[in-house]
DNA sequence: TGTCGATCGTTGGCATGCTAATGATTTCAG
DNA sequence: CTGAAATCATTAGCATGCCAACGATCGACA
């Protein structure tokens, strides 16, 4: 049962995970960062108009709530600045600051490095193919995370309770 | 930069790994285990003549310190036993109970049905080979988390300090 | 025999992620 | 135009993982 491949897919799926953001965040470390915080950056990169904290968190692949305490960090570390939007006084636009643009150029060479040794001896077909296949997998866990969660529980209650 | 296939790859990897976990968690919350918890169980359910916690630890992936917290839960909630080793008292062996072996037919079927879901529309060969790809990731991570962990730190002091 | 180092399990403190709940807004119905 | 529902960011509290530091024990070597 236990070399059954799917279940070995999802067992090294975890550990790879895992074992790679601990690589990642051992290499930034010296430069003040982890793996969370410096895919936000990237992402921020690109963007040079400013993200909404939602629309980063998507684009990061976490929840809201979750990227919250990233920002503050990376907003206390001088990486980014929230600025309010004059439209909608809700929403908080996200920006780069002068000194990220030029220190994450070295910084992508970070996780670009290990990358290249980490699928030094696998062809980009492989990688491809790999990612194709966890993309199928995604699309079927994504509903399940979104509206039912766990089951029928709680249907979001905002004010009085009954 | 975002496009390059090995970015993908590194994306994808923690996103499906988490959005995984969090769903079966959701479906093994009513039987009271969750996903570190079951693989353990299942894990335990190969070696009747029990595991250390260190090799039970290395066989779920996971470290020493962090398998101690899930055992304590699963043995507050009757699933397991630690019991100490005649021959060596430093040693703790892990033993599933009465209790636990029938249930695990049962709890390994969430985790079956689960991949089944998710892997419906992959082959057995693409599998397979996102699996062989893993591994091959994997053995080059592993060394990495090993003996140097970050970088030449603190030289394992265990008592007085110089 | 006695001491020093390794091993085993445990604990404390940190980081990342999640859900649920809240306050401030905006939007939409009526 | 007014009140209910939705949206955005935030906070509090939980779970899982890690590393560093211990106490207890074992082993090996002088």
């Amino acid at each position: 049962m236990t070399d059954e491949p799917s279940y070995r897919l999802g067992l090294e799926l975890a550990e790879v995970s895992r074992l790679w953001r601990n690589a990642l965040d051992a290499r930034l470390k010296p430069l003040g960062l982890s793996t969370a915080r410096w895919v936000a950056l990237v992402n921020l990169s690109a963007h040079p108009e400013g993200l909404t904290q939602n629309a980063l968190a998507f684009r990061v692949g976490i929840k809201g709530s979750t990227l919250v305490r990233q920002l503050d960090q990376l907003e206390a570390d001088g990486w980014v600045v929230r600025r309010g939007q004059p439209g909608d006084r809700r929403v908080k636009r996200v920006f780069l600051t002068a000194k990220a643009r030029p220190a994450l150029v070295s910084i992508a060479a970070v996780g670009r490095d290990l990358r290249r040794e980490l699928l030094r001896d696998c062809s980009d077909a492989e990688i491809r193919a790999s990612v194709r296949l966890l993309g199928r997998v995604k699309a079927r866990l994504q509903p399940l995370a979104g509206p039912l969660a766990g089951d029928s529980r709680t249907p979001p209650r905002l004010v009085a309770a009954e």
